[in-house]
DNA sequence: CTGTTAGCGCCTTCAT
DNA sequence: ATGAAGGCGCTAACAG
């Protein structure tokens, strides 16, 4: 593996013009720029990154701590980011932390070891906000929830649930059952605040019995509409805090014999791309995925290299989507 | 940043020793290993990683090449080789192609210029193979097809396609109908094989106007799908490549007021999670998402390790999943 | 068992 | 505009 001496040699100009000449041309006559890249052509020349990266102290990487990359959404987010680390001259480190502090900690060193300059947060989680507090390395969350603090990005969850609320209710519907996710999720407890409050504005009386907790899937969205379909006097509509469980939702509902959405609503949220194809397609919240973790990745990036420090939270338009799912029944 | 010189001088050693007490406990008394660990401590020390890579002219991370990280089942690769990359100590850099080659050529460059160890390329794609013949660093494939050459991993395309088409042939099935991957995609050839091959053993003639080709999408299922459908003596059974586009095109089975599976059976190929919720639910080829990566991954590391060179194509079984959308009409 | 020394490949003063 | 020299932080010889 041919090193900057190499070119050197075959130039006959010394590493420093070498290095001159192609990291700042225009501090170097054309001719010997010439003279360099034909040499470099010659000793078929790379650059060692990890030379470069230890004698700047930077690693132009990112890590991205993502609960789990199979997660539809948190795929969707991860794209955002790339595709602007890409743009800035970054590669990303894919931090899989399966929900779990411990390989979450481990991850962090990363940056701590200097092969990152930084990381995008994509869980909401307390207990790494926490930390943050005193980490001595930008962080940037692409997912918050209300007390995420800055900088971040996060659409209105609490907003954003109060809406599909009121959709159903302005359906006709007042028995509104919710899927939620784990009961101390951040993103869950914003979202059931908005829920809880159309309610309440609707002068409906709030239910524990309409309210179930999954884990965001699937099978748990499918066990939860279960158990309300159950109910002596069971619900006409279900609001899931995610499309997973909505979907599976549909399922067990579907298996049941009710017909969505004439014997049963069921609405999602977050609108990943199987909402628009469930069979029935799936009302649901749009959050821009891609646009948060851009968002977020650009943030940082501008952090890591010293510009404008955005020290502020943002917060990114969601969009009811209607579809078949909790069409008004005829 | 404390180095490991911080470390040398709070111990009253020299940073040898240091290294040593660190990196190989056994060489040194135990101490001055106590005295070492104090002084770690009282500096918060960690080490320059950058450092330590240039040194040993190692980076302990593999790039992962991945088409689309959005697309469920590639994500669900992924997962599986980041679970093995995590065990052995080793990050990974996430690049999306974007199936384009331009990003795969540049994402290339983080092995040339030291920054990754070797990558596990994802796509099947014959430019790249033929690439990575001249490729100077280790290359593992983790979703083959017949002609992607060792070391790779990989199912039984042709023969996991023959199944499912024997499957709708048992099931009385006699106008089957395929959607496609893109015409020149090496799954999609390898799957039309034995797409073929199960009609002529059956003594169906094949008929080219019950071949849609796709993208792989959702939407481009259902587009092949209402084409299918739109035929005056329509196929009774669709056999989709891919578990996205047989979910579209039950979508559009259902939209014109067919029940599936009882006037079209439909069924998909990967057994990406949402087959298993989605009304009806999927009959498809469940493909080792996770061990497929996970495996390539241990190949690719001890390659890296220069530990036994495996050089062969590892084919793991596949497995056809009968579910309600082809169950037999009764 | 520990210390001294050298060098991985690059870039950046400081000279010229 | 170019060259010489030093050093980023670490570890692997080589001595002792």
């Amino acid at each position: 593996m041919s090193s900057i001496i190499d070119v050197a040699n075959a130039a006959g100009l010394s590493t420093a013009t070498v290095s001159r000449a192609l990291r700042t041309p225009e501090k170097v006559t054309e001719a010997t720029r010439a003279r360099v890249m034909a040499a470099v052509e010659a000793v078929d020349y790379r650059p060692n990154l990890l030379a470069r990266n230890l004698r700047s102290d930077r690693s132009f990487s990112v890590l991205v701590l993502v609960p789990g990359i199979a997660n539809p959404f948190f795929a969707n987010v991860t794209a955002g980011i790339e595709s602007i680390a890409w743009r800035r001259g970054y590669s990303v480190f894919l931090g899989d932390t399966r929900d779990s502090r411990d390989r979450e900690a481990h991850y962090e060193q990363l940056v701590e070891t200097r092969l990152a300059d930084g990381v995008i947060q994509l869980s909401p989680d307390y207990g790494f906000n926490a930390r943050q507090r005193a980490a001595s390395y930008p962080i940037v969350h692409a997912c918050g929830c209300e007390l995420t603090q800055a900088p971040s990005v996060r659409i209105d969850n609490a907003g954003a649930a109060r809406e599909m609320a009121d959709h159903l209710i302005a359906a006709g519907h007042r028995r509104i059952a919710t899927i939620s996710g784990p009961a101390a999720n951040p993103h869950a407890v914003d979202r059931m605040k908005g829920y809880r409050a159309a309610l309440e504005a609707a002068g409906i009386a709030f239910d524990p019995a309409l309210v179930r907790f999954g884990d965001w899937s699937m099978g748990s969205g499918a066990a939860a509409a279960n158990e309300f379909l159950m109910l002596p006097n069971r619900p006409t509509a279900i609001f899931s805090m995610n499309d997973e469980m909505a979907i599976g939702a549909i399922q067990s509902a579907t298996a049941r014999g009710l017909r969505v959405p004439h014997d049963l609503a069921i609405t999602g949220f977050d609108d990943i791309s199987f909402a628009a194809h469930s069979t029935p397609s799936l009302t649901t919240i749009a959050q821009p995925a891609e646009a948060m973790g851009a968002k977020a990745c650009e943030i940082l990036i501008d952090r890591i290299e010293g510009k404008a420090a955005d020290d502020t939270v943002h917060i990114l338009s969601h969009e009811l989507i209607v579809r078949q799912s909790s069409a008004t029944a005829n």
